[in-house]
DNA sequence: TTTATAATTAAACAGATATTTAATTGTTTA
DNA sequence: TAAACAATTAAATATCTGTTTAATTATAAA
C-alpha cells in the first residue's frame, strides 16, 4: 500500500483515489481529443460529418468559411482519427470515422446540447419529453 | 420546407440534416466546455475534483505544479461552472460541481479513458507490478 | 496539351493561452 | 499588534492556434 504525503492532511480518502489516478500521458491523450472539439468551427464540422458525408467546398459553404480554413480543421480532425476521407474524382469526401471513439463523442455532443442548450437541438424534430 | 443551395449537389440528404443543425451560438457554448478539458493539467485537476474535495496546495502537490498555475486553472473551471469552492479557515476547498453537466463530463472522461487508453484507468483493479 | 475546378500546403499574422515570478488579499495564530 | 500561511491576482513572457492570402498539387474536361 503506497503512502502519498501531501502538505495538508484533512482526513480525506485521497490516497485511495490517487492509487487509481490515470497516468499523465493518458490525460494528455484525452485532452488532445477534447481540444479537437474545443474550437466551435471544428466542433460544428465534426457534427456535420457525423450526420452526412460531404466534400470540402460544400462544408465550406455550410460553414461560411474559406476552404483553406476548413481544410486546416479537417486535417486536424483526421490526424485525431475523428474523421476519414476518400477521393472521388476532383473531390474529397469527409465523414465521421466509424469508431467507438467517434461514436462516443458524437453521442456526448448531442447529450451536452440538450443539457447546456435546451430547446436548441432539433427544433423542428421531436419534442423533448 | 427550406431549400439550401450548395455549390455541389450529389444526391445527399444534407438539407434534412441542415434543418436540425444547432445554432452557431450553441456550438460556441459546447466548444467552450470542451476547451476547458482540452488542457491536460486542467483535465487532470477536474478528474481529481470529481473524486475528492481538496485544498489548493494539496492539488498543487498532486499536480506537481505551482499554486498560481493551479489557481489559474481552478478559476477557469469555476467560471465554466464545472467546479465549486468553499473557504474553511485559511484554505479554499474545491470539488466538482453537483450538476448534470459535470456528471456527464466526468462519465465521459471515464468512458474515453477506457476506449482511448485501455488498461490504464484503475490499474489497481488489474494489478500491474 | 491547356484550362478549369477541387483541395491542400506554406507563409504570415493576429489573438489566445499556460506558466512563471512578484505583489496582494484574506485568515489564523503567536 | 505582528508574523506566518493559503490563495489569488498582476505583469511579463513564450508558445500555441486559427485565419488569411498566395502558391502548389491533383484530377477532369476542353
Amino acid at each position: 500500500m503506497s503512502r502519498i504525503s501531501l502538505p495538508h492532511d484533512h482526513g480525506s480518502d485521497i490516497e485511495k483515489h490517487m492509487d487509481s489516478l490515470p497516468k499523465t500521458e493518458d490525460f494528455q491523450v484525452l485532452s488532445d481529443i477534447f481540444r479537437l472539439l474545443g474550437d466551435s468551427s471544428r466542433l460544428r464540422i465534426f457534427w456535420i460529418l457525423c450526420h452526412c458525408e460531404e466534400c470540402v467546398i460544400n462544408i465550406s459553404a455550410m460553414m461560411d468559411m474559406s476552404s483553406p480554413a476548413v481544410s486546416h480543421h479537417l486535417k486536424a480532425l483526421k490526424t485525431g482519427r475523428l474523421v476519414v476521407s476518400r477521393r472521388d474524382g476532383k473531390e474529397v469526401y469527409y465523414k465521421a470515422a466509424d469508431t467507438e471513439q467517434a461514436a462516443l463523442l458524437h453521442h456526448m455532443i448531442e447529450e451536452l446540447l440538450e443539457i447546456a442548450c435546451p430547446g436548441s437541438a432539433y427544433p423542428s424534430a421531436s419534442r423533448p419529453t
